[in-house]
RNA sequence: CGGGAAGUGGCGCAGCCUGGUAGCGCACCUGCUUUGGGAGCAGGGGGUCGUGGGUUCAAAUCCCGCCUUCCCGACCA
């Protein structure tokens, strides 16, 4: 494809309001533009870069048997009736109305409907399926942000296995773990698979592929000792044993005159320091006022309040609603002698005492609190967040945390939506079964988003081979020099021939510009046609991710190019 | 949803405080010179200053409403 008649729109200057690195290089390099918040037009260059992630996708799920399906984007509402999530999904769905006075949604993923097929199939014999399509799907993100990495309108490659009990689901999961290995690899990735929570689509297994990048938005808990990998939502540290002084027989009520935060009780005269405090914090979950205990410096993870409480809507209460329910302001309040309300304590507070927590009366707190003997009827939960250093719950090294960007997630779905939807079919003894299902997504934009948060320099974007919107570029600095032109045209005839996906520049700008313009957009090869090394009958190639360049004559240079190219295309 | 910032030509910004009819860099068009790392000179085109209202002889500028975008937070009582 010829520069000159391309709409590769680069830009000195990043738009002000873009912060991330991918966010800034594709706009800049001329991949995207955005329209509105969250919504990304794909220019001819990142719909080149988007397909081509799309086909190695494809190439992969074909890989392991699963049929390619392409699904309705809008939905009725019914469908979503009819599995629940009409009322689950909240306001991250957009619904909307057609003329019939119908509800009707935009689908945010695709379980209900590829269940809804499924109810077609009525034996054994015609299990297991693998069934996937790359589809828009829409979500109404409370904050779309950092470019391609989070928007309201994006490609899935969401895909669905049908087993017909827990060992085939076993073998669908398994094969989608290996596929997105090879995906992530192919598309140079250094994607880690670690435990995570499944969140409002449900279910239990569950893995994410995460991508290491400042511009993500998960942490992960990773162990350098034993591979221990799990998302910030679900990770577990071991906490060192504290040697509580044994209490009386009974709590003591003290004054706390202004005492109103874990800090201030640590420095108060008679107060006691952060781990040896309770701390209690008033939730609504569904609805359902809920007291939730840790201790005093540990860290709540709402998500996994949400995950062991399966409620749907987690958030603090108003300050009115807990003073009208506990009597007392944050600050002063306590869970122990709490009868009538759901408690939520935290496993790391087992077997602790004489602990000092709020009294549920301003400006008073109790200390001498056995926790497992003053605390009546208690849920025991793991909900506290870990933090880096801790040590690891099966090796004991220290964890880090480290920030990703979700790229992949599998996980094993269950029987839910089989049910809903009525999916049934007879086993070998002709008893009606219902299958169980496993999800499994890649966001297509997303990964081309990875690719480009970890593939740049100081001069732009450095596509891996496989995913680049060109395997290579000629650069014809004067292409009114007919030898420079001649040379150039020969190249990309015999480029195209040898099978090379090719851009040519022969546009009549300053080599500058046209050196500058190649490195932005990232092309992995350029062959650079200009009078200097012509004179001497050479051209010169440069891999744009080490810089690295070398002489080769116009003769050899479409054949050693070609053959540098598939050495890397996997 | 809470907090912060910002909307001025395609991109980046100044002007606003102290009201007087819009400017700079890049990009774009024409010509000449230049041509191995974002050229020089000369000439030129393009903006209802997000939007609606108000104040005023006069509003990009002051006041009020709305819309949009971006960033941080979404819990430590």
């Amino acid at each position: 494809m010829r520069w000159s008649d391309s709409f590769i729109p680069t830009l000195r200057d990043a738009p002000g309001d873009a912060t991330a690195v991918s966010h800034q290089l594709l706009v800049r390099a001329g991949f995207i533009r955005q329209l509105h918040s969250g919504h990304y037009s794909l220019l001819p260059l990142g719909l080149r870069v988007h397909n081509k992630v799309a086909d190695v996708v494809r190439a992969e799920m074909d890989a392991i048997g699963a049929q390619e399906f392409l699904l309705p984007a809008m939905h009725p509402a019914d469908l979503w009736h009819r599995s629940g999530r009409w009322n689950v999904m909240g306001s991250e769905m957009f619904r909307l109305r057609d003329r019939n006075d119908a509800d009707v949604v935009l689908g945010m993923t695709h379980e209900e409907v590829f269940a809804a097929l499924a109810a077609e199939m009525s034996s054994y014999r015609e299990l297991p399926q693998t069934w996937y399509q790359i589809q828009t799907k829409f979500r109404d993100e409370p904050r779309p942000r950092s470019g391609l990495l989070r928007v309201r309108e994006f490609m899935m490659k969401d895909s669905y296995s049908f087993d017909m009990d827990e060992a085939g689901l076993d073998v669908s999961f398994e094969a989608h773990r290996e596929a997105y290995e090879k995906i992530f690899k192919r598309l140079d990735l250094d994607a880690m698979a670690v435990q995570a929570s499944s969140g409002a689509m449900g279910g239990d297994a569950s893995v994410e592929f995460m991508v290491e990048s400042p511009a993500g938005e998960d942490d992960v808990a990773r162990c350098a000792g034993c591979g221990y990998r799990a998302n910030i939502e679900r990770a577990r540290a071991s906490v060192p044993p504290i040697d509580d002084p044994s209490s009386g027989d009974a709590p003591e009520r003290f004054a706390t005159p202004g005492v109103r935060t874990i800090d201030a009780l640590a420095s108060f005269e008679g107060g006691a320091p952060a781990d040896r405090q309770l701390k209690t914090m008033v939730m609504v979950l569904d609805d359902q006022l809920t007291l939730v205990v840790l201790r005093g410096d540990h860290q709540l993870n709402l998500q996994k309040l949400a995950d062991f409480s399966g409620a749907t809507d987690v958030r603090p209460a108003t300050e009115s609603e807990t003073v009208a329910q506990l009597g007392a302001s944050p600050g002063s309040l306590g869970a122990v002698g709490v009868e009538g309300l759901p408690i939520c304590i935290d496993e790391a507070l087992r077997g602790r005492r004489s602990m000092t927590t709020g009294a549920n009366e301003d400006d008073w707190h109790l200390r001498h609190v056995d926790v497992e003997r003053d605390i009546i009827d208690p849920q025991w939960a793991d909900l506290r967040e870990v933090t880096a250093g801790e040590a690891c719950i099966v090796c004991g090294k220290p964890l880090e945390i480290a920030r990703c960007i979700e790229a992949g997630h599998i996980f094993k779905l269950g029987r839910k939506y089989c049910e809903a939807m009525g999916v049934s079919v007879l086993d070998a003894d002709g008893i009606a079964q219902t299958p169980i299902m496993g999800s499994y997504g890649i966001g297509i934009g997303r990964a081309m988003a990875a690719v480009a948060e970890t593939h740049y320099d100081e001069r732009g974007l450095c596509w891996p081979v496989g995913v680049a919107p060109f395997e290579a570029v000629i650069t014809v600095l004067d292409p009114a020099d007919e030898d420079q032109s001649a040379a150039g045209e020969r190249l990309e005839r015999e480029l195209a021939a040898l099978g090379v996906d090719c851009l040519y520049d022969d546009r009549p700008l300053r080599p500058g510009v046209k050196l500058a313009d190649a490195e932005l957009v990232g092309v992995p090869y350029r062959l650079t046609v200009g009078a200097r090394s012509l004179a001497e009958g050479n051209v010169e190639l440069t891999e744009r991710s080490t810089r690295e360049t070398r002489l080769l004559t116009v003769a050899e240079a479409a054949a050693v190019t070609a053959g540098e190219i598939d050495a890397h295309r996997r």
